[in-house]
DNA sequence: AATAAGATGTAATTAAATTACACAATAACT
DNA sequence: AGTTATTGTGTAATTTAATTACATCTTATT
């Protein structure tokens, strides 16, 4: 998190003069990281140490180390304000609004992504004789983006919207197959009988979904992508933008675990396209 | 300008040692940070007043401050050197490579874009009769996503995948109506036929794709995401996350014209899905 | 080959941060 | 209310880190 946030987050906890010193720094935290310990304890009137203590508290190794946490805090601009988009928002505050806040949850979500589970479920995907994608509603289009993927690497491949094709896929479904399941929330019934038929028929079943969810309980492997909730436009926007980094991190991972010949047939897929494109030469504007 | 950029620009203009300590700060930014000059001299097998004449080359006041500027750097998560995933990755580096690198993507795209374009867009599309999403291959599932979004809105909204069908749409189409046609290359030739038929009937075409391209020459509006195209996996990645990013940009800029008593509409859209979820009381793991 | 300009390292100095300890304030308990 | 823990805060000493000054070496130029 965030040191900023968490300054503003924990300002109960201080003791008196440890606030002081949270109080000069959010008024000022530019002029902090360019001021020396001594600097900073005579500004907010207190002394060395008891700012030394201050930094201890929020998790640093010292003042140095706080003064490079702030730095990063300040530079990634992220959202230790509002970065909600607002009722009179002009063009430019809600475009730019949108990008950071995406970049923001891209940024946490690469925090709390377990590299571990990562790491088995790709090891799942390559040993696929069989990968079904699955989603409804907004995350079919993230379902949808995965099979195009994935059908790259000349791997079986399906991909269902339809409820009652993900159902008939499911029964079909036998050790060996891999089924991923997407969906934010992990809270739509539907795709939760789905996961349970899956795995009563042998197949892996790989959740990109909210740990803690029912979803997430039908599963082998739950891949969770903590971004905080969209709540503000009753759409679905950062979370899904996760997720489709997340099967960009599946796909390469798979590239990657299949070695350099694989590659070269990847580059074949892509050359294939050619014909059905302008040539860069055959255009000039 | 970016403290890693400076030193990879610069690199020309150092001397021996400097560039040894170059190197080593290049290949590990985050250790350097919480280095001390002594260690970071160490790895570099330099004095530690090399490593301080570098930082004043590079116009910080010293070692510390140089640090600072290096974690602003790294926070902002820019692509200073190589993002690019390599064949002996782990998971946990391509996990955090690819983070960055979308999120640089993004970065780039904010910078990029075109407010009073974006402006315009929101015009068409609060004032179309009917809004009609196109896209092949992996930019299919960026329309799907967007057909999702903006089936939300309650205006008449399709999205084909299918050149035929897609086709048959535009032939169809009438003043009033809007095309979206979603291509990242904007070279594919089925698209560019598409987009011209629409115009013929009078659609505004609004092509999300690269600035003089085939397709952009059929739209009638053109948003460009210059995004640096991500050759490394033969896959589009980053691209296709700031077409989404776009999608959400165009459908904030929708709801916010369309004014409160709208976004209450918006709410029931989500509170309808109610009926085929687990409620979260429902859930308790 | 000689010399000057620049680059690099060693050692001394200075500055900064941290620790140890003592005192003060507050809270809890008799 | 008075006494005793407990926690908070500051002073001074210590340690650590960074910088400066100066000497030595390297390299380019005549």
């Amino acid at each position: 998190m965030n040191v900023l946030e968490k300054i503003v987050n924990s300002v109960n906890s201080f003791s008196k003069s440890e606030r002081k010193v949270a109080d000069v720094i959010l008024a000022n935290p530019q002029t902090t990281i360019h001021s020396s310990i001594a600097a900073l304890a005579k500004m907010a009137d207190v002394s060395e140490p008891t700012v030394n203590r201050f930094c201890r508290r929020l998790d640093t190794k010292g003042f140095p180390d706080f003064k490079l946490h702030l730095a990063q805090s300040l530079a990634n601009g992220t959202p230790y304000v509002n970065r909600h988009v607002e009722e009179d928002d002009g063009p430019e505050a809600y475009t730019a609004k949108i990008f950071e806040s995406t970049m923001a949850a891209l940024d946490a979500a690469r925090q709390n992504v377990d590299i571990p589970t990562i790491n088995r479920a790709v090891d799942v995907l390559t040993q696929a004789k069989k990968i079904s994608f699955f989603g409804l509603g907004a995350s079919a289009s993230v379902a949808h983006d995965a099979q195009n993927k994935f059908f790259r690497f000349n791997v079986p491949v399906v991909c269902f919207d339809d409820i009652v094709m993900q159902r008939m896929s499911a029964i079909n479904s036998a050790e060996g197959d891999v089924v991923v399941c997407i969906s934010h929330t992990g809270r739509t019934k539907n795709l939760c009988d789905i996961a349970a038929i899956a795995r009563e028929n042998d197949a892996t079943v790989i959740g990109i979904t909210a740990y803690d969810s029912p979803l997430a309980k039908e599963c082998t492997l739950v891949l969770s992508l903590d971004v905080p909730e969209d709540t503000d436009m009753y759409m679905p926007m950062a979370s899904r933008v996760a997720q489709l980094v997340l099967i960009d991190i599946l796909a390469t991972g798979f590239t990657l675990r299949r070695g350099t010949k694989f590659r070269e047939n990847l580059k074949k897929v892509k050359d294939s396209l050619r014909g059905s494109r302008f040539d860069k030469k055959d255009f000039h504007s």
